[in-house]
DNA sequence: GTGAAAGCGCTAACAT
DNA sequence: ATGTTAGCGCTTTCAC
């Protein structure tokens, strides 16, 4: 049995199927008697518009491709929601790829998309990504792209990140607060910009305190659970240990926390600790872990919006690739609690 | 600047249009030589194939939409990772829809999804959802729609589950084994089939261990740490109090476990307590939580893979509904250890 | 082995 | 306010 086109429609209204078409979608200039007739019929009919019919002749595909990591990471599966919240509140769909953390699948990720003909892309760069052509080729298809989180500026796209720089200052300066005078710091790659700026703003923090910057003390470990267990025993292996971790990521702070538990160390007590980036977990271990919210929902809401805007905006008025930078939130807990005496 | 179509390759070929279409699919009608000129001039052009044009044209789509309740939860994330493999594989596309757990929302995202002529759904069904004709209009459209986690069989449909009923009996035996008598169960809504299961299983599991099945343990909750907790507090003011609870799930194991801490009592030692999910969080926290398993990867490759073989495989063979029921797997850690003396 | 022609279902000029 | 016509880019009979 054959679906329901705009021309049974108009065969049953002794009409054209171009005033069904323009009714269905409410064009100024079709009476309201018709429009009526139209929609009344139309669900007689259980007609369902054939969006890839209509994507083809107008050009747009209403939908919004979406590049991810991987959607097992909460953070990613978090800024998801909120995209999807927007684009499907304006009539969007969202098609998703995962890049693994895969070069090779990034760029096959941004080609599908594009012949898939989305309105508009949104992604976040994966781990071993470290050069970004296929990113430019959505621009040369005149297709809008915005970076979140792990973006990348000189391509002149617009992205949206949290100020890492500042969450990483936050940070430290809370543990120097709370009393804290050896602070380490288990970093991440530093090719990756977020990981840097993390770095940075430990350094900044700490100097600003009047506090050395002791190298033994800066760590690179791979952002994953066994990588901070690895890295936190080697800090525990120096002569002058550490009193206080700021760990890149909250898996590598999990990681840490686990060394540190091996130990006859407590924790909270004799080793501080702060992780980055609100995980769901973060919140249920032992103790609670003192992190960096990320916005992570409304990093999703506002790169949706500013997609949108993107692809819905006059596109004569060259807009100039925006730059919206979230401010992190420190959700203070257990594991930053003040040195025992 | 327009984008390179067939039409342009055929002109620089000085051949026709079906020919390159030919080519480019790898058609056997088709020449090697003719083949290694389209797909040569092809990629000089930079050709990218249309898949709207594609798809309209041959009524295959190469996408499968999936609906879950939120791509928030880890659960669901790591599913739509396994589909995304999957189909990623096959060449197909994956078009995400969540529901929010709203029933309306689901109503729309099948209504969307069928819009989009996705050629197949994979669905898990939203908590708010307890009538399921909608479902049946992808059926009505010829659209193979499977099931997954939250099924309902009458539908006639495939599915893919885990065996709930044997998770639930073997965490709650296992409670037994380690010492366990009066176990206590936080259910969660029973119109909900996945719940209903494990209920039976934890009263099966009871009986077969020759143990009374007390109505008073058993308490049901709204699947949440909140939830969890108050359920949890409730069982702790009873004269006579479990010495073990089994949870419904995960997030409700870790409001109980919380409503514990904040007693008097340890858990574990004085309490056993087993979840079910194996949520991320569950390795993490302290104690760490003996859970059941989902195999959720696994889970959401079986349900693509079904899909596949229902969206490719030969119409004419009037295929029954399968069902594929996953083994749980018992992951026990410290939180069932056995009772003290 | 290749070409000509038709058409998937819709929208958008251009008519009236 | 509505109808006519053309065509988005592709696939697919049907020819030869």
């Amino acid at each position: 049995m054959p679906r329901t086109t705009i021309h049974d429609i108009a065969k049953a209204l002794n009409t054209s199927a171009a005033t069904v078409s323009r009714a269905l979608n409410d064009h100024p200039s079709i009476s309201e008697a018709t429009k009526v007739m139209v929609r009344v019929t139309a669900k007689q009919l259980n007609y369902q518009q054939n969006r890839m019919a209509s994507s083809l002749r107008s050009g747009k595909s209403m939908v919004i491709g979406v590049i991810i990591p991987s959607a097992e990471i909460s953070f990613f599966g978090s800024v998801i929601h909120g995209i999807e919240e927007v684009a499907k509140a304006r009539g969007y769909n969202v098609l998703l790829f995962q890049s693994n953390e895969r070069y090779q699948q990034e760029v096959q990720g941004i080609q599908t998309l594009l012949q898939s003909n989305v309105d508009g892309i949104i992604a976040s760069i994966a781990k071993e990504t470290t050069h970004y052509s296929h990113f430019l080729e959505a621009k040369r298809r005149n297709t809008p792209l915005i970076l979140f989180d792990r973006a990348i500026e000189d391509l002149g796209v617009s992205t949206v990140v949290i100020d890492d720089y500042k969450g990483a200052y936050m940070a430290t300066e809370h543990l120097v607060e709370q009393g804290y005078r050896r602070i380490a710091h288990i970093a991440g790659p530093s090719h990756i910009k977020i990981f840097h700026e993390r770095l940075r703003g430990y350094v900044d923090a700490l100097s600003a305190n009047k506090l050395v910057v002791d190298e033994d003390l800066i760590v690179y470990g791979k952002v994953s659970i066994d990588s901070g267990r690895e890295r936190m025993n080697q800090l525990l292996q120096l002569d002058l240990m550490p009193d206080a971790v700021f760990a890149v990521e909250d898996f590598t702070a999990l990681g840490a926390l686990q060394a540190i538990k091996e130990t006859e160390f407590h924790q909270p007590g004799q080793i501080g600790l702060v992780g980055f980036a609100n995980e769901a977990f973060s919140a249920y271990i032992t103790p609670s872990l003192t992190t960096v919210d990320q916005q992570t929902n409304i990093m999703g809401r506002e790169a949706a919006q500013l997609l949108l805007n993107a692809i819905t905006g006059n596109a004569n008025t060259e807009t100039l690739p925006q730059k919206i930078v979230l401010d992190p939130k420190l959700v203070v807990r257990d594991s930053s609690r003040p040195p025992d005496q």
